[in-house]
RNA sequence: GCCGGGGUAGGGUAGGCGGUCAUCCUACGGGACUGUGGAUCCUGUGACUCGGGUUCAAAUCUCGGCCCCGGCCCCA
């Protein structure tokens, strides 16, 4: 019989294992900087808390069960649901505005490929009950901020506003239906679509050249703050837009003031849900193939949806497994370092017992030390201290321990020094 | 769900117009070698993704499944 692993899904060994952590860590460091703090929720959640939020549509995405209580459950596949459940369960009266993270795997049934697993990670937050647009400016701050600590300096900053296209639509009367169509238009960022489905000859919303216009127009701003006045003068008719742009042009403010800057106001993010209620935002890392995207967040109003009071959300989610992708892409694969930094080493069978004696010392004060479990020939084992790369092996032999000494030898040098079994740890410890 | 490229020891590979015990490196085990052998030498274990077809004969040709890698769709 042969096992294989779930499709989609991985196996982490050492060297992963390590980066994974320093990349959590250094994330970790970078958000509770700016004061968040760390929560957990379950792995698996109502499946109405993920169809309530995203649609019936998505449960043929969904790693969905029936438990043995007859309960209708999923793996979940994002966590900003989640933590808007835990919100209205046991967070609604805490003082606001409230700073979280969450770090953990989520589950998608989708096709694998590059940067896509069944099984991921994301790496998020959540600013709740703060303000528009210091909130967002905070959060976009951090977002920009951790992904700088990574070492990528590669990435692009997209942001928008999603009321002012909101307000455009409620100028012209354009439904909800034929909102949602040019949403989805957009979102794809295929500017040849979007000209036939706006300015074509076949175009969505029909008998209205002047909103196709406009927005098509507006679709094509792409740039820095400095577009800001020729978007102005394009909505300046438009007052239901008028607010929006004035937020946008606060958030913009802020960013400066908070010293980010490599953003570009692009008015063609969508991120299509309909609860996003102010900015957005998406960061690319070229070079990771079609999974450019990294991280996506906005602004929302999730936990009304959910049936709370109206509660201004601001968030993000990393994707964690595409930062890794970046990371490698832009740094290499780096050399690890050993996970051990002494080997112990009998030279006789007598000295074994000592040998483990020694170990324990040095395990004790805190430097990472292996011994010989199999019983190898002495011969064998030099070889194999230098295998797995110590900077030390101790040995152990007979004349030395007349005098209660040991030889160290130094990996790297190839030097040798015999030192007082009661020194090793210090002995080491200094040459580290 | 669709399209393309793949699948040979634990890891990396050679072979591929069908035809000796399937190549090499590495890793792993054993030995020569008894406090310096981090070497060298000898030696052992270990693989053609699975199933059908063509054939005297299939790792090799053919069809299908599974899986991997890209891409499309989707992407909360």
């Amino acid at each position: 019989m042969e096992f294989v692993r779930p499709r989609g899904t991985r196996d982490f060994l050492f060297e992963e294992m390590r980066q994974r952590k320093e990349v959590e860590n250094t994330l970790r460091k970078v958000f509770e900087n700016y004061g968040f703090g760390e929560v957990q929720t379950p792995l698996f959640e109502d499946l109405n808390l993920f169809t309530t939020k995203s649609g019936e549509e998505i449960v043929d995405q969904l790693y969905n069960f029936t438990d043995k209580g007859g309960r209708e459950l999923t793996l979940r596949p994002e966590i900003t649901a989640p933590i808007a459940r835990l919100y209205l369960n046991e967070m609604q009266k805490t003082a606001k505005p409230i700073k979280l993270y969450y770090y953990g795997s989520c589950f998608r049934y989708e096709r694998p490929q590059k940067g896509r697993f069944r099984q991921f990670w994301q790496f998020g937050c959540e600013l709740i009950g703060a303000k528009s647009p210091e909130g967002e400016a905070e959060v976009i701050a951090m977002c920009s901020n951790a992904i700088e600590e990574l070492g990528i300096t590669t990435a692009e900053f997209n942001v928008n506003h999603l009321g002012i296209i909101r307000g455009l639509f409620a100028h012209f009367n354009i439904d909800e239906q034929t909102q949602r169509k040019i949403m989805i238009v957009i979102d794809k960022g295929d500017k040849k679509l979007l000209e036939e489905s706006l300015i074509g000859d076949d175009p969505v919303i029909k008998d209205n050249p002047e909103i196709n216009e406009v927005l098509f127009k507006l679709m094509d701003m792409v740039g820095d703050s400095s577009i800001i006045k020729d978007i102005r003068e394009l909505v300046s008719p438009y007052e239901e837009a008028h607010e929006a742009l004035a937020e946008f042009e606060e958030l913009i403010k802020t960013l400066e003031s908070y010293q980010v800057f490599n953003y570009k106001l692009n008015l063609g993010v969508a991120r299509g849900l309909d609860y996003y209620t102010g900015i957005v935002f998406e960061v690319y890392v070229q070079g990771l193939g079609a999974q450019k995207q990294v991280c996506g967040g906005g602004t929302y109003s999730l936990i009304k949806l959910f049936g709370g009071e109206e509660v201004v959300s601001t968030g993000f989610a990393l994707g964690f497994d595409r930062l890794i992708n970046a990371i490698e892409e832009l740094t290499g694969k780096k050399e690890l370092e050993p996970r051990i930094t002494a080997y112990v080493a009998a030279i006789s069978e007598s000295t074994r017992g000592k040998a483990f004696e020694i170990t324990q010392k040095l395990r004790l004060s805190d430097i990472p030390t292996d011994v010989d479990l199999s019983r190898k020939k002495f011969k064998k084992l030099l070889a194999y201290a230098d295998k797995i790369g110590v900077k030390f092996t101790v040995l152990v032999g007979e004349r030395d321990l007349e005098d209660n000494k040991v030889t160290i030898k130094n990996m790297e040098t190839g030097e040798q020094e015999l030192v007082a079994i009661d020194d090793v740890a210090d002995y080491i410890k200094k040459e580290i």
